[in-house]
DNA sequence: ACAATAGTGTCTTTTAGACAGTATTTG
DNA sequence: CAAATACTGTCTAAAAGACACTATTGT
């Protein structure tokens, strides 16, 4: 079975976040060719004595500037799926086993080693046919449009908005997690009724947030509850659509 | 970059059809080592100029002795999950893009060309923890029960049962597909009300079964509908558990 | 006639959608 | 006080669960 060729392996990571009230994706901008001064999704090699997993571990703690044990506590890191077209890169065979991130908001992240530039980007403003829009590098636009499938999704389903939140949080601040990423805001009314009647899903405690300059009462704080799954789901607004 | 480690890379696949009224998987049997005499998930090599779909493709032809033209007719084949655990090939690193794949009853199938042997085994006897269950090679009994965990659950939100029969179905029949993969059936008359107000699920046609041995009236013959999602979801008896 | 299965209808419970209305805070 | 926001409650509509009931066929 040696007659076959060899393939290198990465990962490719879409690490979200919500940064000003709009869900955002970490791009680094890439400085050498093929697509040198392009957009790109962080990623790597994957090494010799780990698995794709570990790697995207190994490469969202690098990224993030965030040690893998801190990023360990307040991440969510799933695998998306494979993107194997054998033209993918211009270099070499390479298949890259693509995951989703998510995480509170973080600071900016810092450079990387090879001088690179990485930032936050509003993925309403890379997805958009805008002229300013970034155009990726190699397949990671339809990787991108995949990932955001994918966390749209599992809001409706699982209780993954909580991953978007520092703890303690409001109920008013988890509503703004899912109007970010559905990009539509679900009636707060029947919000607060699905998580609240959701067994698991958040747990009160009995502090009131710090008082906000716009007034208003100060909402109740919660902490994540230990559930995972949302039975039924939550329907997201013209879900149809 | 070449300083990185190659790599194999495969597919595997979990490919499902409905025998006797039960959900039955194919599997072949490992002719040399390592595993000599286990049984695993049929696989191979992706090629130097295909993706992994087109070689999932290609190779779920091969086993199921039909054409890769007529395998699209019928078939129903997506990406699962890769698995990369850097041990799980004794021999070599390799990574396996698993895919898994519907089909309508299919005849036994043929020995492949390195004279193991191939067939469809019922899922309960693979995944069982009985003395004569077989103990599945590499890290397959692993990817079976994803597999079957994305089946199960499609069948909840999408009308992927449609994919094992064959056309023209009856109600009673597609019903009992639920009752296969689930291991329970839902009732009967609010199955039929749930998929026939769902709109595209199936198209009536005005012809009727024929007559059966065991009595009792002649159902009528539906075709698949053009939806391919079902909104709300088709909730599993005991979804919770 | 009887058994078996196909198909219809009905009642109840659960849940979501669409609000209205009250309470708390800042400026 | 007004404005803004947090929170509660209510009415209605949609949908599922749990049946009972009728109809059609083979033996």
């Amino acid at each position: 079975m040696s007659e076959h060729p060899p393939f290198a392996v990465t990962v490719d990571l879409a690490i979200f976040t919500i940064r000003n009230g709009a869900l955002s994706v970490l791009l680094v901008e890439r400085g050498e060719d093929p697509y040198a001064g392009r957009w790109a999704l962080p990623g790597g090699f994957v090494g010799p004595d780990e698995d794709a997993e570990a790697a995207a571990w190994r490469e969202l703690a690098e990224e993030t500037g965030v040690s893998r044990a801190e990023a360990g506590e307040w991440g969510h890191l799933e695998q998306l799926r494979t993107y194997s077209a054998p033209d993918r890169d211009p270099r070499m065979r390479v298949v890259s086993v693509a995951h989703v991130a998510f995480a509170p908001d973080l600071p900016e992240p810092t450079a990387g080693s090879d001088a690179t530039q990485a930032r936050w980007w509003a993925v309403q403003d890379v997805v958009g046919e805008d002229a300013d829009a970034p155009r990726l590098a190699f397949d990671h636009a339809e990787i991108l449009a995949d990932a955001l499938e994918r966390v749209r999704s599992k809001l409706e389903y699982t209780t993954l908005a909580l991953q978007f939140v520092d703890e303690p949080f409001t109920l008013p601040e988890l509503h703004r997690v899912y109007a970010a990423v559905w990009g539509e805001a679900p009636d707060l009314g029947n919000f607060r009724r699905k998580v609240l009647k959701t067994p698991g899903f958040v747990s009160p405690t009995d502090e009131k947030a710090d008082a906000d300059a716009a007034g208003g009462p100060r909402p109740l704080l919660y902490r994540r509850g230990p559930g995972r799954t949302l039975q039924p789901a939550m329907l997201r607004p013209g879900g149809d659509a």
